[in-house]
DNA sequence: TGCGTGGCTTGCAAAAAGCAAGTAACAAGC
DNA sequence: GCTTGTTACTTGCTTTTTGCAAGCCACGCA
């Protein structure tokens, strides 16, 4: 039979608290970074790798796949050949903008050496460029 | 020589980004939960264990002593015999207090089946009930 | 036909989390 | 003074997650 498996934080609701349970879906290193790329306007898999942080690819298919099925982002394709797609976040998604906003808040008054540039209060800095190859739509 | 170690959250910032900077300190299930607790008046370390969340005693104890170093919190002690140390929130970490909310807010509008007290909007629904030994003062 | 590009997936080692048990310092009761 | 109980940790070990590098696949273009 099979082992009893240690619950996994994927699995499991440690309680009913909204902080708790938020933990649970967004309470990681990288997470809450993917979504303040998306609310600069990224979209694409490989925007999201240039960011400083450089966040590990295989962390960023899951972390994407696993927002997707919280309803936090959406996932759409945008051409067919080769099938690319665009995230983009959901209402839903976009109302972690203001988490974001008091989170960057405190890190610029407390943490020192904190870059003045913050995920919501900029609009978006510069067009992130388009792709080389802007492949023909479909 | 010693092998090159990986780069470990406690001592690689991963860039000047604020909000990437209090990832690096905040960002894991359990530290923002040790927060909400002493928003919500909790002092000792036994208290913390009891929250429904059930954090491991030794995770508990490296988060505390990780908050501090980092100014978050305050340990002080409110006995001699045996020792025995209060933790409170600094004025640093009680700023904290915004992102607590607006990520319960969050929680509360879109995770379904959470229960309706925040750790910010509420005060201290109940006093912690004092220790069973309130073992005199020195 | 062969390269380059974007978007993932896989394999494996290192780090962190999780669980249970142990330890220490004392108070109180017998 | 010996045992029991309480609080606050620490230690040892297993499981899970992270991080890094490499591989893979579908295509566009030369």
């Amino acid at each position: 039979m099979a082992r009893p498996t240690r619950p996994t934080r994927s699995t499991t609701r440690r309680s009913p608290c909204p902080v708790a349970c938020s933990l649970d879906l967004l309470g990681d290193r990288w997470t809450l970074l993917i979504i303040r790329d998306l609310l600069w306007g990224k979209t694409r898999y490989g925007e999201f790798l240039t960011s400083p942080e450089a966040i590990p690819t295989n962390i960023l298919a899951e972390r994407l796949a696993r927002l997707e099925t919280a309803g936090i982002v959406q996932r759409e394709p945008y051409q067919q050949n080769p099938p690319r797609h665009a995230y983009t976040l959901t209402p839903k998604g976009a109302e972690l903008k203001a988490v974001l906003t008091t989170l960057a808040t405190w890190g610029r008054r407390h943490l020192p050496d904190t870059a003045a540039k913050s995920p919501a209060t900029a609009g978006k800095p510069e067009p992130p460029a388009a792709p080389k190859k802007p492949a023909k739509r479909s």
